[in-house]
DNA sequence: AGTCGAGTTCTTTTT
DNA sequence: GAACTCGACT
């Protein structure tokens, strides 16, 4: 028992001296159905943490308790905190996204269901060629016809009907009613596609929430087994979680010891299919529940939260919760709207502002740039490199999603799996002369012989049958990689993943990678970061799970963590972080709101992303909003964002640039 | 039939 | 920049 341990860190921890009074009401609850609403910068984590080590003191093990996160960065740093706390390694949790647990238990349990153990997951861009490719067969022509939806965009309609549990016909009724005319096709291209991914033995990201959820419900033994080993259950950012996910935590969760934290004015992820109504009706779907709200906001200025609590009033009614965020802190700067000519000004204007607070005293890493989506910080990461100013970027493209990581990534799939037919195409389309047909081609006859001669898909990949059909350019290429692959998987079950990783990058593709890219270099330096990676992992399996699941972990590559750097970052990325100096750029019409919630009505999300970033803002806040933007040759002019229109005219300052001073 | 290269267009957000 | 399209080449 941890907490009888008299020197166990638990039981030195002041309770009621470590937090506020609502705090505390809202860790020590109880057990039983509990809806905590805090607002932005309220100590959200904090209580959340402090409720694990509550529970722990209370008598729990660290496996009694599931720690449900949205982001693997809110995982890692939540456990990070409680180790920290409670003295309790990290790794004894259950603890991580909802797909990353789901996982875990499909992992362990997903024979029950039909899953082979082997089972390997497909990234978005993965799921998404697959589905391109389950429509070409279907229908050659489907694609090529400009009036019908691009892959990508069924594959999203096809996400969202399963992360929102509707049915597919309802929801292309009620929101495509202008793909009426193929929507019988768009059912089969659905079939046909979970058909394949069964065949493959892929999962793609739905599949980890929805199998799971199949898997509770379908094997009551098994659902029971987690039901009784998780005796509380809490879920962070509970206004973000789907349908699909309510559904998993309301039965993983069916004692009632749920613990669902959130912050209803934060959900801004509903184009993924989070759901409001999730938050709203808890209280319904768990009789009994306790509301707590925490509403005393230690992160910003008063200045600052009365901007933030004015941007809530004008969010339309239906959205429940009130909420008022109380200042604790001493009156600050005004918050700044500055309008100005241009994105370049506009960079122009951040870089000197930047340079004045930098000789005030603040670090480099105190200061984000917030902007809604990517290209719109194009012009200022040309400027801050033109200057020199270090920054840290999380965006673009990311690690494990660089072509050459995914194209190692494919091999271990293949070996780790070989019905993953995708993973073998899109390595072996590499070489030349060999395109995804005959890829295909090729891998269904090096199976067929493999199983005429009882012997492994690996060996047979360099049998003559096969060879003969290998265009002659690739016919040396083909070879190397068919010795590699025999090597790797004959030592798959003697060696470690490192070591395969490295079986791999020191035989075909290594050698392969000079000849694909110019910068083979720091490619290189990528894989071995992968090697490193790869280290961490006892298992195939759960390595490349991580790899997936992982990939929002960014290459370190271009910034060394302990350098002081400014950061730029989506409003997205930065919920839940904070700075001391906060500049929202583009803050105009069609850059922000974006373009295609105006067109589409979808306004509320935006306000919602909006109020996120400005409540990142600890001492100032600077709202920038371009008159002019330069898109291609041609200048558009922009309107100033109607967020900024709306707020009432004493809750910012105007700040007025005239000309840039060189 | 399938692959390759040149040219064109467009970019929301994440597991 | 990357993803996509189109036409030419094998």
């Amino acid at each position: 028992m941890i907490a009888a341990d008299p020197h166990s860190p638990l039981m030195s921890i002041n309770f009621r001296e470590a937090l506020n009074e609502e705090q505390y009401a809202a860790v020590t609850a109880e057990p039983g159905p509990a809806l905590v609403l805090a607002g932005a910068g309220s100590g959200k984590t904090r209580t959340l943490t402090y409720r694990v080590a509550y529970l722990l003191s209370q008598g729990l093990n660290p496996w009694e308790i599931l720690l449900l996160t949205f982001t693997n960065k809110a995982a890692k740093e939540m456990l990070a905190r409680v180790e920290n706390l409670t003295g309790i390694p990290a790794y004894k949790f259950w603890g991580g996204t909802f797909h990353h647990i789901g996982q875990k238990i499909l992992r362990q349990h997903g024979e029950a269901i039909g899953l082979s153990k082997a089972f390997t997951i497909i990234d978005q861009s993965d799921a998404e060629n697959l589905l391109s490719d389950v429509i070409r067969n279907h229908n050659p022509g489907f694609l090529k016809n400009k009036d019908n939806p691009k892959a990508k965009l069924i594959a999203n309609i096809f996400s969202y009907a399963r992360n929102t549990l509707t049915p597919l016909s309802e929801l292309l009724d009620e929101r495509y009613p202008y793909f009426d005319f193929i929507s019988d096709e768009l059912e089969i291209f659905f079939k046909k596609y979970q058909e394949r991914k069964a065949k493959e033995q892929v999962l793609d990201y739905d599949d980890l929430l929805e199998k799971l959820l199949k898997l509770l419900q379908q094997e009551p033994a098994i659902a029971a087994l987690y039901q009784e080993r998780f005796k509380h259950v809490l879920v962070d950012e509970y206004q973000d979680t789907n349908r699909l996910q309510a559904s998993i935590v309301d039965l993983l969760g069916s004692h009632h010891r749920i613990m669902a934290v959130g912050d209803d004015a934060q959900c801004i992820y509903t184009w993924r299919g989070a759901d409001h109504q999730n938050i709203m009706s808890f209280p319904d779907r768990h009789p009994g529940a306790i509301i707590y709200k925490i509403e005393t906001n230690y992160r910003s200025t008063p200045n600052i939260l009365a901007l933030a609590n004015d941007v809530l009033t004008f969010q339309s009614e239906e959205s429940g919760y009130n909420k008022t965020l109380k200042a604790t802190r001493s009156t600050g700067p005004s918050p700044y709207f500055v309008p100005i000519l241009d994105t370049r000004q506009q960079a122009q204007f951040i870089l000197k502002r930047i340079s004045g607070l930098y000789q005030e005293g603040v670090a480099l890493s105190d200061i984000a740039i917030l902007y809604r989506a990517h290209h719109h910080s194009m012009d200022l990461q040309m400027e801050l490199s033109r200057q020199n100013l270090s920054y840290q970027i999380t965006s673009g493209v990311r690690f494990f999603e660089q072509a050459h990581i995914r194209d190692l990534v494919a091999q271990l799939r293949f070996l780790h799996n070989p019905n993953d037919t995708t993973a073998f195409v899109r390595f072996s389309s590499l070489l030349p002369k060999v395109g995804p047909k005959t890829a295909e081609k090729l891998l269904t006859l090096a199976n067929k012989l493999a199983e005429e001669n009882q012997t492994t898909v690996f060996k047979a990949l360099d049998n003559e049958a096969v060879l003969k059909k290998v265009p002659e350019l690739a016919k040396e290429h083909w070879t190397d990689l068919a010795y590699t692959l025999q090597d790797a998987a004959e030592n798959l079950d003697k060696l470690s993943p490192q070591e395969i990783v490295r079986i791999l990058i020191e035989a075909w593709y290594g050698d392969f990678l000079k000849t694909l890219f110019t910068n083979w270099s720091a490619r290189e330096d990528d894989l071995q970061s992968l090697l490193g990676f790869a280290g961490r992992y006892q298992d195939m399996g759960e390595l490349l799970a991580q790899l997936v699941l992982l990939n929002s972990e960014t290459s370190d590559r271009s910034v060394d963590m302990a350098e002081d750097a400014l950061r730029l970052t989506t409003i997205h990325q930065a919920k839940g972080l904070e700075f001391k100096v906060v500049f929202v750029i583009g803050l105009a019409e069609k850059q922000f709101p974006i373009r295609r919630a105006i067109e589409e009505g979808n306004i509320d999300e935006e306000l919602r992303l909006f109020y996120v970033a400005v409540t990142r803002a600890q001492d100032e806040l600077y709202l920038l909003s371009p008159k002019m933007t330069l898109h291609g040759a041609s200048p558009e002019l922009l309107q100033p964002s109607r967020f900024v229109t709306g707020l009432s005219p004493e809750s910012y300052e105007v700040l007025h640039v005239n000309k840039p001073s060189w």
